[in-house]
DNA sequence: GCAGTCGTAACAGTGAAGGTTGCAACAGCC
DNA sequence: GGCTGTTGCAACCTTCACTGTTACGACTGC
């Protein structure tokens, strides 16, 4: 399966401006947290847009001009940033229409897309119990 | 979320085969399932092979040629066909090492990936629940 | 007005998957 | 032995989403 980093990358960011401001800071630029991630400051900047649409985070423009958060990580989850981040659904359906004049090639899209709501339910259940707080500790709990 | 629908069509394919059989038939050909799921028969014959490596299906060669099931569709699960055709995890890290001189750069593939197993072992647990059997039922109740 | 940073468009590079063509290998049948 | 239908597989193109990069306008505090 073609795997996405882009959750991963948004928790990455969030982790970073959460840290950055516990240490006395009031914004992070895009460009230090590309620093961190190891991209370009406008992949960043793309990413975290989308944060901002979710509201989850929120940048100021000018001179002294980054990014805070909108919230705690402590109510923020891994679902709130999936749904940010990740518009399409875990597991697709054919590319091309099967024949609807067979049985199965009629049925199966019901069929698969039934079972599939039922998984993608669980990943959010599963998702909305860890919060950016427990992220950013599991982080720092990491062993050098 | 660059979605697949490489389960999808597997599952199509398996349960096209089984009815197949039902139905009186020895084999079916690449040709018929490519027809039913509106694809190239060498897409079929590609994804069949996994499957065959994988001890779900066997295919003979020569006249009369085609694919069979190698076990019942109740002894198989959604769990076992995308082991077979799905090599990759749900999620990915990042594409490029994140900076391992930043504290947040060094802890957050540790932490995600932690996070990460456990939704995997739950998706695999919901997927381990629906046989193949389920899905031909589940197709042909659908309505008309 | 200057400087620093965001906001966003435009485009090239990358990689996975699907689609297509072609052909050798195989096996039953005449 | 030759014919036929089908798999097995390699090679290549197309498509698509995402990433990476450059460029430049917009904004804001000094």
């Amino acid at each position: 399966m073609s795997a996405n980093s882009r959750l991963t990358i948004a928790a990455h960011a969030l982790a970073w401006i959460g840290l950055y401001q516990r240490q006395g800071h009031e914004v992070a630029t895009s460009e230090q947290i590309a620093t961190s991630v190891n991209t370009n400051p406008v992949v960043i900047r793309r990413l975290l847009g989308e944060l901002r649409r979710a509201g989850l985070v929120e940048s100021r423009r000018g001179v002294g001009a980054g990014w805070s958060l909108a919230r705690e990580l402590e109510s923020m989850t891994l679902l709130d940033v999936y749904e940010a981040v990740e518009p399409g659904p875990l597991f697709a359906m054919h590319r091309t229409t099967p024949d609807q004049g067979c049985v199965v090639g009629h049925g199966i899209q019901p069929a698969m897309q039934g079972i599939y709501e039922g998984i993608e339910e669980t990943v959010r259940h599963e998702l909305a119990r860890v919060t950016l707080e427990n992220v950013l500790q599991d982080v720092l709990e990491a062993p050098r």
